[in-house]
DNA sequence: CTGAAAGCGCTTACAG
DNA sequence: CTGAAAGCGCTTACAG
């Protein structure tokens, strides 16, 4: 053992990987790195991986799936977390009839009990308290900024969003997509506050609160809303985003956000993970059902969003 | 053909790497993904990597190097690219001496001629360039808010801000350290207006231009003064960062920084990669020189230093 | 030009 | 309990 250490000895894991079937390397499949919430998840990631002496291989989903599909089963990956909001089902179809473990993040399945485990937060659950609290504190024309609308965490966020209002006996007060990027969500509020004619709206013709489906499209909306059309947030208008991204806690913002709680989320991750490694090497036929973890985030408010009143009421 | 595509036959690409010796898989080691700068660097690196069939291995340095560099070279990866600012040489030096190929990212060797290659962007003339700008336009009292000591790219920067000052025959009017960290960045800000006794020192104490280290800082910077301290910026503090970060646009901030030229830099970091594995497949023996490559950055001038005047002398 | 064999560096079942 | 052999799935030099 002495000499070993000495001649400088490392086992070739690629060897043992030939013999045992496992790689102890996990695929990480992202669509957009440039969303403001996964560089955290990223990070949170690699580091409990690294942790459990597994290595995350990183891909970046960029259209041509095929091509990614064949690296994922040519590396032999132990497991996919698949963190990709708008990535097509195929990918994940395709990985686990290659046998490889699969889990979602923050994004669920399409299909209908596909076996595919997933992880996210209550998302109808945050947007309904969101909206709520919006309803709660006044605002009475609001709108709903949609994310792509083909993502789950979209089609959540909206419904939660509905049905806080109908509980509310509200209907929304208007609707657009911004297909979870800045600059088609900017493109959407000047619509909402500018007519045709350049001219700004009456104010009783536009929101006064806006829920944006995430924070990466709800900061650039405060953004517009301030510098570009001279609106005050949120004296004129309320913003709501949604997972609390650090940029989120920046003094200019102080966007009231539904947290996502991270760590736990990637937490779960992992146990999704290694329970399906061993339940592989007991029995590889029996395929269980997907196992959907549903985590609760918390209603974070700060100061985007117009409040009653500073000074309750005395009980 | 036909029959090994119907049963759905891939290589086993660790089999291959057994026999060929290439893995095609390249160690990534960041030290902080929560830099803003670092989620595009990560995206555009793997993207080109994917492009090029190799892999990205993602390594977060979180201190217990050792392990780290027991996985890498377990792992046999082609070659590193080693983005940590902060990282000590111990890593890159053990990864050179196990005879992998390494690429110091937007870092460069503190040891002389160390035989590292490295990519980086001219940081002395960026910090050189913005402080000029600041002389330029009336500043007067000019601090420097470094990032960590021990950091080439501070050391440079540092530097550089230093040399404009000069050349302009003007003294650093305050100095403080950041760490690279937004928060510590900002308690040092605090200490420059706030006396000990908690009121605002007079305004002929204090700064009325911050060069700081990078955006990072420089964004927390801008809402410290704002927001915390009631300051104007840039109508009575000007702030000038350095990488130009994707906030660094955002209307809240329309921070003048100097931009580094990420993909030019990927590009760089590719080619030394690429040309080493060849060379090292030729003769392995001969250990060429390490090569320095700097890229030249663009001054980005928004809103956030005042400008002696918007309606310039007619020539 | 085609095809069988050796070898890459591990693990593990098996023989002694 | 120890040690030699077979096997994981490729590549490549070599024999036919």
């Amino acid at each position: 053992m002495k000499v070993a250490a000495d001649l400088g000895y490392r086992p070739n894991l690629h060897a043992r990987t030939l013999s045992t079937g496992r790689t102890r390397i996990i695929g990480v499949v992202l669509a957009h790195l440039d969303n403001l919430f996964y560089p955290r998840f990223l990070q949170l990631l690699t580091e409990r991986l690294q942790a459990e002496g597994m290595q995350l291989l990183l891909f970046v989903a960029d259209g041509r799936q095929g091509n990614l599909l064949e690296q994922l089963l040519q590396y032999r990956v132990d497991g996919i977390v698949l963190a990709a909001t708008t990535l097509h089902s195929e990918l994940a179809k395709a990985c686990a009839q290659a046998g490889i473990p699969v889990v979602l993040f923050n994004r669920v399945a399409d299909t209908q009990d596909s076996g595919f485990h997933s992880v996210q937060t209550n998302q109808a659950e945050g947007a309904r308290q969101l909206t709520r609290f919006l309803l709660d504190n006044d605002h009475r024309r609001i709108a709903y900024l949609a994310g792509s609308q083909d993502a789950s965490t979209n089609q959540a966020r909206e419904q939660g969003c509905r049905q806080a209002l109908a509980e509310g006996r509200r209907r929304l007060f208007a609707y657009g997509e911004g297909d979870y990027r800045a600059d088609r969500a900017q493109g959407v509020v000047r619509g909402w506050y500018v007519g045709d004619d350049g001219a700004r709206r009456p104010v009783s013709d536009c929101p006064d609160a806006i829920v944006v489906a995430d924070d990466q499209m709800a900061l650039a909306v405060m953004d517009t809303l301030r510098h570009e059309l001279g609106l005050q947030v949120p004296e004129q208008v309320s913003v709501v985003g949604f997972d609390d991204v650090p940029q989120a806690a920046w003094a200019a913002y102080q966007l009231t956000t539904y947290t996502q709680p991270l760590p736990e989320m990637i937490e779960s991750v992992l146990q999704l993970l290694t329970a399906q490694l061993k339940a592989q090497s007991a029995d590889a036929k029996r395929k269980p059902r997907g196992k959907a973890v549903v985590l609760t985030g918390q209603l974070q408010i700060r100061q985007s969003a117009r409040q009653r009143s500073t000074t309750r009421p005395r009980r």
